[in-house]
Formats: structure tokens, C-alpha cells, sequence
DNA sequence: TATGAATGAGAATTCATTCAT
DNA sequence: AATGAATGAATTCTCATTCAT
């Protein structure tokens, strides 16, 4: 019973996580538990309340986010070039926008240490990519790690839906205008880069 | 007293404007009749429901695009080239993120028709500025009157407060990545607009 | 309506202090909306949550003993001896017991000020009253202010179902014995009081 | 085995006891079961639901005071008087009043036979002992046994929160003021005894 | 038989909306 | 027409009890 308690776990978590990025940071915790086909009862004993739902759901993401560029620093440390492009997709693909916007909402001002720490480690290993990627010459050599990841975090958000309906494929055109932003270009900004 | 009480019902517009984009969607109904110095009841009185005063704001803020673009317009047509630049920081400096989110979240999946009007019409102002743009080579040739506001939009939400804290300077950061992606570079992409 | 509202406000109050009594601690807020015929709404837009309204209830019980304190105070500066015994009766029927219970129970452990203070003088006017009583010889020397309360208040809580049952009046027997312990009798117990 | 599981049984009981005198009515099924080191599951396979374990708690305190008793009346009956004052200290130090607030709360309108009965016989018993001890006029002669019982039980009830710090003590005073008003004083109070 | 995971009814609280004054 | 009190549905969370292993 233990295994199966750990997947129904797992399993409610990826419901979550699915459905924040559907519908955004309003989701009712009976919803979810609806839809992971668990009782609330059972919601509520594996996550305490729905802080600590957010906080997991968060921790999954940017855990997703550190795997991709751990694989990413490998890859291009054999000079194997095509994985810059890969992480991005990645990246892209990861839903970070629409997780970002509904979690970012709830989490407290003062994060948890947990997020804190995995957040700092996961922005140090797209760091090392990022160097990577700037010795190929395959982005700009002022973007920060930081920088890529919120940057592809808050061009992947949601539209609202009367602009997404508007244009459709409007979401990819602005993450590639992003994308060409963080281009090579070195005549363009010297800029002083922000954060971290 | 006909301007008396429209005097008023602006004021709530700009109050609840003003709280959309600075508490997000969540902001409660009586905390702007508040805000407003009104009674929930003239709240109500003004705007039948949530949705009501939502499309309202939505239409405010669309105002607001269209008359800067109509004045980009006017003045590029005299070759007046700051006028573009201006246009740029005026888009960035009407919070459009933060309104776009918190508006996105509660616009009915069928928005009215009123919306789609103005946001059309809008559209097309943006364009014809546009349009001026790029014979001044101020801008990309493959940009749409709709990225461009959206893409204001979306790069100026508001950063979960994690990451805004962590990096302070980072969304002006992101916008400006942005616009360099903008930048006119004929090289870069020929790219196939999506939307319009 | 604002001594519409004032009134209804009075309403729940005493019907929440009534239920209180009746049914204890666990007596749900919704009852008291209902047995008060208002909305649960209502009652939360009166006392914005459970403990204010347990804190309300309990000051409006001590403001009954206070006044009673009072008038006793009075009628024993007369010389009106008959009031002495009408103090107890009225405290006892004033269902101190059930009360002091439910609310005990509740009361965060840092009770307010409000109420502090208002216990604080309430005692104080009690011990006014107890000090012409003493003089009269109607009351042992040892007992406080503080101990006529509380003993009255223990001794009239409700008693387990099973046995007031089995025997019909044992609450007013108890009460009279514990009167009967307060009686003067110096050659009992010199006994050194304790609280005050 | 068999005395395993009675062993099991024993030891839960007693954990719920404890539990009730302190942490009141509201302790939860699944701390007693924690408490007790066994899992919700074995607490349920040993007391159906939450009332019979009240009932068996009641049942065993009953017991207890029985007990007493019964050696009380021994003692007695060898003219041992000293056993008077300690089986009222027993009797206080049951925690009788602790108890009985958190089962009392508890047991149905309707009480079962069984602690009727055993009611029943711990009063008779009691009966005795106050019996032998009105001949040795160590208490007053109109007292029952019941009100002797629930007497000490009401007055050993835990006090408010608020009471209990502002005079330390104040328990043990009104438990002797109680036993105070027990005395023998036939000029007191010819009353009729209420009860049985 | 022991365990602890699952369940869902119930409790406190919030907030959009209606209604009496 | 303005006000703010009243309403109740929706939401979060708890805990007694059941059930699968």
C-alpha cells in the first residue's frame, strides 16, 4: 500500500500541476481532487493545505527546469549543438508561463526554503549553460540565467483569451520575438544585465 | 446632475482600473466601492455585475491604446520620429500586464461584442502606425499591430514575487529584451506573421 | 436601519449566548444564524469571527453581573439586607455555569483586554458588595470577590445528562451546598484565600 | 494472545481517560489512537465508535469511584475513621470533574444500561459509606450520595482559562469551600435532599 | 488482526449580488 | 438614487468512520 499511496500521490500532484495551468491560481482544491479521482479527504492528507500544494507543485517545476539544463550542460560540454535549441523547446513545452502565473500568485512573500534552494541550484546549473551557449556564441553574451528563465516564463503565460482567439499562434510568435531578443547581436545593448 | 453621477461612475472605472492592476483579479467588489468612496449598491447601480465592470476596464485601457496610436499616427505622419519611441514607453507605462492578467482571468470565454470592436478598431490604429514604423525602419517588418500589444502585454506582467525579489530590475530587463526583438534585423527571421 | 440592524445585532447576541449555554462550546455558527432567523452571512457581517463573538457574549455576561454587583452595592449602603441573598439568586439564574463553560473553553488563552478589564472591575464592584455583606455577617470572612463568582459559576454548570437525570434538582442542591460552604462560620476554616 | 489484545484494549482505555481529563471533549479519535501507539484501525476494532469509548471511559471511572468505596466502607466499618477524608481525597483526585465535563459533553441523552447500572450500584455503595459516616458525624446528615459525587465532581471541573490565572489556586479553594458546606451543621439546613 | 489510507459530511469563513430603507 | 445590511452559494479545511492491504 505504500507504493500505491506514493502514486496516487504522484498522481494528484501532476493533476495539479496540470490544472493550475489550465485555470489559472483560482482552482478549488475540490476540483483538483475531483479530477485526480480522490476524495478531498484524501487531498488534504497528502498535501496539509493548499500552500503546501503550491509550494510542491512549484517544487516539481523548477525541478523539471534543472533536469533539462543539467542535460543541456552535458550535451554542449561535447559540443553536441543542437541542444541549446532542444532546451529551449523544452522549456517552452514546460508550461513554465501558465505554472508561473497561477503559483506565483499564491506563494507567500516569504517563500519557503525549500523553493529558495532548489530555485538557486536550478539557476546555477542554466547558468552553466548559458556559458556554454555564449562560448558556441548561441545567445546573447549580457543574458543571465535568471533572465532566460523568467524571460521564457512570462512570454509563455496565458493570453488573455480574447487576444489568443484574436491570433492564433500569437503565444509561439511572441516567444520567438523573445527568442530573437536573446539572439547573439553583440552591436545591439552592452546593457548592464539585471538579477542574476 | 446627468454629469454629477457620470463623474462618478468614472471615478469607480479609475479605482477599479487602478486595484485590478495593482491586487490582481482577486480584488473584491466591495473593496473598490470602497476605494471609491461609494456604497457596494452605487457600485452595483453603475456596473450590473463583476463581469460588467471587468469589460469596462477592458474597454478603458483599449481607449487608452487606441488614442496613443492615434497620436503616433498623426505624428509620424509629420516625420516626427520620437513619436515612435514614445508610443513604445506609453504602452509600457499603462501597466498593460498587470491589467491584462488580472482582466484575462475573469473576461467571459465569449467576450462581448464591444470588446472585439474596440480591440479591432484598436488594432488597426496600431497598424497604420505601424505601418509608418516600418517605412522609418523603427521596427521589424514582420511585427503585427497585435504582437506589438500583446507583447507589451504580456512582458509587462507582473514577476511572481519570488523572482521579482530576487532579481530586482528584471521586468524592465525583459521588456527591453523584447523590444530588441523587435529591433528592425531583416536577417534574422523572415519569419511568417501569425494573427493580425 | 441602523437601529434596525443595531437590534439585530442584539438579537444574536443573545440568542448565540442562549445556545451557548444550552448546547456548549461546539454549537455551530450556522445554528446560531438560524435560531437567530438570519443568514450565516449576517451573523459574520456582526462579528467577523467565532472568538469575537464567544468575547462578546462573555463581556455582555459580565456586564449582567457587574450591574447586579451594583445595585447590591446600593441596597447594602441602605441597609437593605434582603439584597444579599437576591445578589446570589441572581447570579445563579444568570446560568453563570453553562456559560463560563462554553466560553471557557474557547476563549484564546491571551484573553482580550476588553475583557480583562472588564472582569478586572466587575470583580472589583463584587468585592464592594462582599465587603458590606461581611459586615452584615452574611458571608464568611475568607471568601474574595473572586471566589463567590467562580464558585457560583462552577457549581451551576450543567451536569453530565446521566446525572441530572437520575436526580431532578441536584444542580440547585449543589448550589446551596457550595452557599452553605460560603455561610459564616469563623470557627471553620481560618483558612488563608486564595486569587483574589 | 487473548490477554495481548486485553492488554491492548486496557492501555488504550486508559490513554482516552487521560486524554479526556485533559485536552477536553474535542481530542480527536486519531490522537487517542496515536497516544496509545496503535493505529486508527486497531482503535476501531476495539470501540466501535467514538461514544462507546465515552462510555467505556465513564464505566471505568464509575468503577473506580466503586471502588473506593467499597474500601471506604470496609474501613469504616472497623471504625477506621481516617478513612473518611481519604476517600473524599481520592475522589478528588480522580480528576472526576475533568472527566465528567469531557464525557458529559458527550454521552448520548439516552445513556446506556450498562452505566446506569453501574451508576446505580456505585451510588448505593457510596450510600453505604456516607451511611457509616453520618454515624460518625463526619458529614452532614441530609447529604446523598449522589450529591456528595457529583458535588466533588463539579467542583473539580477545570476552570476557564482566564479564571484559573488570575487566581492560582482557586480550585482548591472552592473544592474546600464545598466540602465546607458538607460539614456536619444540622442547624444549617433541614432541607429536603434532592436526588438519591 | 493491525495498519493507515480513503472518504465525505460538516464547520468556519468569504464575497458576489440583492433588497429594504 | 445612494446606502449598506442581508443573503447564501462556494471554498478551505477537519475529523469520525470505513476499507483495502
Amino acid at each position: 500500500m505504500r507504493s500505491d499511496a506514493l502514486r496516487r500521490r504522484e498522481l494528484i500532484l501532476r493533476t495539479a500541476r496540470q490544472l493550475f495551468a489550465e485555470h489559472g491560481a483560482n482552482i478549488a482544491m475540490e476540483s483538483i481532487a475531483d479530477a485526480s479521482n480522490v476524495g478531498i479527504g484524501t487531498l488534504y492528507r497528502n498535501f496539509a493545505a493548499r500552500p503546501e500544494l503550491v509550494e510542491e507543485v512549484t517544487l516539481d517545476m523548477l525541478q523539471d527546469v534543472k533536469s533539462a539544463a543539467e542535460q543541456t550542460v552535458d550535451r554542449l560540454g561535447q559540443h553536441d549543438l543542437t541542444a541549446w535549441d532542444e532546451f529551449l523547446e523544452t522549456l517552452i513545452k514546460l508550461n513554465l508561463g501558465a505554472l508561473s502565473e497561477a503559483l506565483g500568485v499564491q506563494l507567500p512573500a516569504t517563500v519557503g526554503g525549500r523553493i529558495m534552494d532548489l530555485q538557486r541550484t536550478t539557476v546555477k546549473v542554466v547558468n552553466e549553460a548559458l556559458e556554454l551557449a555564449k562560448q558556441e556564441n548561441l545567445i546573447r553574451q549580457d543574458i543571465t540565467g535568471n533572465e532566460l528563465i523568467t524571460g521564457i516564463g512570462i512570454v509563455t503565460r496565458p493570453l488573455p483569451r480574447a487576444f489568443a482567439k484574436a491570433a492564433p499562434g500569437l503565444s509561439q510568435r511572441l516567444t520567438r520575438i523573445m527568442m530573437d531578443g536573446m539572439k547573439p547581436n553583440p552591436s545591439l545593448h552592452p546593457a548592464t544585465p539585471a538579477g542574476s
